[in-house]
DNA sequence: ATATACCGGGTTGTTACGTCA
DNA sequence: TCTGACGTAACAACCCGGTAT
């Protein structure tokens, strides 16, 4: 069996599908997200799934449904990746020294900010406030002494005004870049309620953040994109693990095959329906024909000379029916891993 | 047709941390 | 043990191309 892996471009919210491109007309659906437009996307711009529109849509998409976790028995999410992502975003608070241990750290800033201060022109509230040391003390009220550093406060939010700052200030746009811890968590928060702004409410995060709304806008681009980034990994190590498990489990059902195969020489009699329509069953281990799958899995009563029949605990069933692994593994309900959230995930099945 | 805004992908520069001699 | 150089990861910001309005 041959499998091509495809990973689709599936956001963290895209309706955790993802793509495999198998080609093996198993769990089968249209992607019914590609028709979804911009402007519906736009009215459930919060929290509501999006379909990158830059990724190429397949016409026929294999939706690997988390049902596979079980079915594969793979251990998902992997909740390394959980902590390691946890860890990652909270970095950023713990690389924010505490005032207390900073004071070093705060002399040397306070050098980089008189000279923002002298580039910019921003005043003296903008030296005291690009200082994360500044803020860790009291969550909300911060805010207001936080970021407008180097640019002059301000800022129109579009790109050509971030631009024109990233010029206006002489070369040091780019200092202060870290946000602050609660400037930080604040969006994080706002980030899991939805992941992507409207003017509106980018506005007003930037206002509430003191920050220009560009750097929000950005802090959601940023946030999106590493979204995207560790649900690609989190996706690429479980293709992986899926077809490790494919392959196994074909190299089973080759071996199988080859039994039966053996069988039918040493007993004709008792096989003699073609081998194309023989499946087995790996749940009851029983062998299943799907030859007269029309008339078997109708209420009506099997022929006594059917070889079902004859087979005795033989089950006839349709393809998309048959109770095979294959089946069981495409038609589960959506569980797909999912990249580690700034919230850990409860319904992570224990590892193997 | 043009302008504007937004987004994704990629890149760059900065910062903080860990390692090692 | 301390220190500075070096590598690395994370992050904020930017640039570019595509798309929608």
């Amino acid at each position: 069996m041959e499998l091509g892996l495809s990973l689709g471009e599936t956001m963290a919210d895209a309706g955790r599908d993802l793509v495999l491109g198998l080609g093996m007309g198993l769990g089968v659906r249209r992607d019914e997200e590609a028709e979804t437009g911009r402007e519906v996307r736009r009215e459930h711009e919060f929290g509501a799934g999006r379909c990158g529109r830059s990724s190429p849509e397949p016409a026929v998409r294999l939706t690997l449904l988390p049902g596979l976790v079980p079915s594969l028995g793979l251990p998902w999410p992997p909740s390394s990746e959980t902590s390691r992502h946890l860890e990652a975003s909270t970095r950023g608070f713990d690389v924010n020294r505490a005032p207390s241990l900073s004071v070093a750290g705060a002399a040397a800033e306070d050098e980089e900010e008189q000279d923002d201060a002298a580039g910019a022109g921003a005043g003296a509230a903008a030296a005291a406030s690009s200082s994360p040391n500044n803020s860790a003390g009291s969550f909300p009220t911060d805010f207001s002494a936080q970021g407008q550093a180097g640019t002059g406060g301000g800022g129109g939010g579009d790109r050509a005004g971030s631009r024109a700052s990233d010029e206006d200030d002489g070369g040091s746009a780019r200092k202060k870049l870290r946000l602050s811890k609660e400037q930080s968590a604040f969006l994080e928060e706002s980030f899991k309620e939805h992941a992507t702004l409207n003017p509106k409410q980018k506005l007003a995060l930037a206002k509430q953040l003191n920050l220009r709304p560009r750097q929000v806008e950005v802090w959601f681009q940023n946030r999106r994109a590493r979204t995207k980034l560790k649900q690609t990994e989190v996706d690429c190590e479980y293709l992986k693990r899926c077809c490790e498990t494919l392959t196994e489990e074909n190299r089973r059902l080759q071996k199988e095959l080859a039994e039966l195969r053996a069988l039918k020489t040493v007993h004709p009699f008792y096989m003699h329906l073609p081998a194309t329509t023989l499946s087995m069953c790996p749940s009851c281990e029983r062998v299943a024909s799907n030859s007269s799958a029309p008339a078997a899995a109708a209420p009506a009563p099997a022929s006594s000379s059917s070889p079902s029949a004859a087979g005795g605990g033989i089950a006839a069933a349709p393809p998309e029916q048959r109770p095979s692994s294959f089946a069981a593994l495409f038609s589960s309900p959506l569980n797909r891993p999912q990249a580690a959230q700034p919230q850990p995930q409860p319904q992570a099945p224990a590892s193997s």
